[in-house]
DNA sequence: TGCTTAATTAAGATTAAGCTTAATTATTAG
DNA sequence: CTAATAATTAAGCTTAATCTTAATTAAGCA
């Protein structure tokens, strides 16, 4: 289970956060901190140890993007612990869907 | 934030997947480890600051137990990520509902 | 009351996380 | 081939996390 402890750090949070928007590039990602290049790719170092993220090259650069192995893990974790989240998960998976519902109201 | 960060130990997950069983003293969760009664004061004050775990006092005992409101904060994070994540909860919830199906034909 | 049990807080040591600058690798452009 | 760009690895520093033992609080019982 590392997914959780990658997930601990708030810079890798929000690292997920922006590729859960698209994929980008090291030095893209670089420019959304104020924190330095080499922060950033122990980062994601450590998220692509995690399995939450995958990395390719394209030329010098190397493009970042989100991996669900990752989140297979902590949804793995979750059905351990179901006795009590599952109910949580039916709820958040209705809000969801009302959501969803919602959005396709005002865009079809 | 602060549930994530709560869970990045694997101390405090293992904790909370025993109180995930039923309620727990701070004593009985002591004898699940291999370490001292303080450091697991410790977690349980890291658990209780993240909105995870309840204390309420029994006399000299503390019963420890789950808490919905930091789930709800994993929750809301799950859905700020949600472009990425909600094709995974889908998953997630049709085997939940599969899994309680096949407990309710064997002990309706 | 005083003694025991349950649990906590306090203080200090050790280890690990996260950051920095400097050096290194690999790719593109002149 | 050389210089510039993109990204990484290496080395070292600082702070924070986690554990320990010792001291403290509070409840139950002879």
């Amino acid at each position: 289970m590392h997914s959780l402890e990658a997930l601990a750090d708030p810079t890798r949070r929000r690292i997920v956060e922006l590729l859960s928007e698209r994929e980008r590039t090291a030095g893209e990602l670089v420019e959304s901190f104020d924190i330095s290049a080499p922060a950033i790719s122990q980062h994601l170092n450590v998220l692509r140890a995690a399995g939450l993220v995958s990395t390719r090259a394209d030329g010098q650069r190397r493009i970042q993007s989100l991996n669900r192995a990752g989140l297979d893990e902590i949804g793995r974790w979750l059905e351990t612990t179901r006795a009590f989240w599952s109910r949580r998960l039916d709820t958040l998976e209705r809000e969801l869907r009302a959501e969803d519902a919602k959005a396709r109201r005002k865009s079809p």
